[in-house]
DNA sequence: TTGACTCGTAAGGAATACCTTACCTATAGT
DNA sequence: ACTATAGGTAAGGTATTCCTTACGAGTCAA
């Protein structure tokens, strides 16, 4: 075997749709796993599995409570994505963008 | 057969790092298949295949000029993104919490 | 202790992703 | 017409994704 870490990638964790509204519910409280299943059509274990997905890619934290497992966002990790497309802000920013065209046409402000 | 459409998702075209290179190659200017491809270990006809997928996901266009394709980046298309990781914004900005925060308290302004 | 409940994980299968090489068409230059 | 260049596409292999059902471990309440 060669590969010798597969470092989890935040693009990859949030690719799929059921993991960002999992990441979507979690803005507003912490859920349980049930509390979260109850929104999605697939069985509980898949919803699960995303999680996991999420927790190894540092999105999420767990933290026990009785039988429960209460998980929590961890919103500094999708950084990132934020600073990623932070690249391309100019082009939909109207006002950046006639701020930019006027500063390259080099004219005081 | 039952899938009638799969649309193509914008967090699925950009999950792979290669596509998110080829769009950031492709915000200083419009580049052909062989000059992106240069760019890249992986063989040219894996380019064109990720390509594709941007193109069938609108995030480029394509152009033909003679024998090349130019590929054009379509930055509108990332707005899915924007918009998405734009609700998490509220936990990094510091500026915006404060002021969230201040407003939570019912004081005026 | 017994039973209900929460949740993770194993196993397995179908579909998809992502690469390669081989080959094709179209255009350009001589 | 011939040759080289640009690049799409087919075929095929391997790995990964994403779901399912079955089962097991830990917790709580009677």
């Amino acid at each position: 075997m060669v590969t010798p870490n597969r470092e989890p990638d935040i693009f990859t964790a949030i690719s799929h749709p059921a993991r960002r509204r999992i990441l979507d519910l979690l803005v507003e409280t912490d859920r349980s796993v049930n509390a979260l299943a109850g929104d999605f059509q697939m069985s509980r274990p898949a919803v699960s599995q995303h999680l996991r997905i999420l927790l190894n890619a540092g999105l999420v934290t767990e933290r026990r409570q009785g039988r429960e497992r209460h998980y929590r966002l961890v919103p500094e990790r999708l950084a990132p994505v934020r600073d990623w497309i932070s690249h391309y802000e100019r082009f939909w920013d109207d006002r950046l963008q006639r701020l930019q065209e006027h500063l390259l046409r080099g004219e005081d402000l």
